[in-house]
DNA sequence: CCTCACTTGTTGTAGAAACAACATATTTGC
DNA sequence: GCAAATATGTTGTTTCTACAACAAGTGAGG
């Protein structure tokens, strides 16, 4: 187990590679291993544990009834997944999580991870801080998305999507880490019409754009800033 | 200091009220008045403490550029707000949260919650797990109306929400906890639409609808049980 | 009983987005 | 460097929604 590679997690941020070899003894964690394809956790069921993705990465994907696989998120290495339906004994995963790749994965159980336990208690407790952190930045995610698709027009949700954007990154002139098809289905919009829209609003002088890199036009930002 | 009411609600939920008061004093918990209209927290500004509403209740708004002020959502007695801002240091809050009527309310420091207390370790740690499950709770609300509001038409955000209130029911017959416009709102969609909508879906034999309670006919729900 | 406020359904219209189909970059692998 | 795959922009058509305006229903309080 490589926990000189866990220590740079979220989930075990501020804990030794000495202390998480102790404590994954403790936890009971369990290492599979999946191939490209495979499904690591079914909608619909319930699950106690939480997965850390080692190497690899996981879709979280939405299959509607006639087959359709959507993928709403890919969970990279050090990242971690299910850890809200593990947080919550008996509640049913909304979700599918399958291998997008070749991928390892801890599964750790989170009420062990919860329960006190008898030796190193505050690394025990830095641990479920690490996770009501995870727990609530994911909770900001959505918050935020909710908030960029709550506009009823594609330019309403693209002038909220990217002032976001600017005010976080500081500058009018920013990257986006979205392409085209990945920006039109955070804004729940069609790809086409994006396309379209970001053309109108270049007309308009509202923006300039060259791939994922936009400047926005000063007059615009007033409103935001 | 009512801590036989705490003793309700989901964050206190298994503490004994007499814990609870000893806690409170650990916690330097600040118990505030509000009249109606008043500025609880603004936007944009940092926190450290959650507030749990003890009596009247909060609007959760999100104010627009033009002043227009939009309620997300509104915080009952015994319920929190602020917990997610509050568990990550530094993060802006994304909303106005504003006095709906005469309130009390008391707040907690999350870091002094979350660090580890000389005395009554066992409740504390009690108080973190639980709050891990309010966060967690959150973020499956948030993820399911994500996936309601994710199909393109009104139809089938209609079919998304419906069916799964039947499926959580447990039977086509069922009433849901909104009227008309706040259905509309959660859906995000207008609400004469949405009235529309609805209309057609009764004349093509998906449903009876007769104020908020709602019976979906047998071969619709096939798909979705 | 009556009024007023609020909720819900209905209709028509104007506008916007989805969708499909295609042309044109741009990457990527070999 | 070439070919195949992928990404992006463009256009026209169809469909749906937002919006506005209004009628009808419901309910609470005086």
């Amino acid at each position: 187990m490589d926990t000189s590679f866990l220590t740079t997690t979220a989930l075990f941020r501020g804990i030794s590679a000495g202390e998480i070899t102790s404590m994954l003894d403790c936890l009971q964690a369990v290492q599979k291993h999946y191939d490209k394809g495979d499904t690591v956790y079914h909608a619909g069921t319930t699950v106690t544990s939480l997965g850390v993705v080692l190497s690899g990465s996981v879709f979280i994907e939405n299959d509607d009834f006639w087959g359709n696989k959507n993928v709403l998120d890919k969970v990279l290495p050090g990242e971690v997944f299910a850890e809200t339906y593990a947080s919550i004994p008996g509640e049913p995963l909304m979700f599918n999580v399958t291998a997008a790749e070749t991928t390892e994965i801890l599964f750790l159980n989170v009420q062990r991870l919860l329960a006190v336990c008898p030796h190193s208690c505050t690394y025990h407790h830095r641990l479920v801080e690490n996770l009501l952190s995870i727990s609530a930045q994911k909770n900001i995610h959505l918050s935020r998305r909710s908030l960029h698709t709550a506009p009823k027009t594609i330019r309403g949700r693209l002038l909220s999507y990217l002032s976001y954007q600017a005010i976080r990154q500081g500058s009018r002139d920013f990257v986006i880490p979205f392409n085209r098809q990945q920006l039109a289905d955070y804004l729940n919009v069609d790809r086409s019409a994006l396309s379209n829209e970001l053309g109108k609003m270049q007309r308009d002088g509202l923006l300039r754009v060259e791939k994922n890199h936009f400047h926005l036009s000063a007059d615009e930002m007033e409103f935001y800033l």
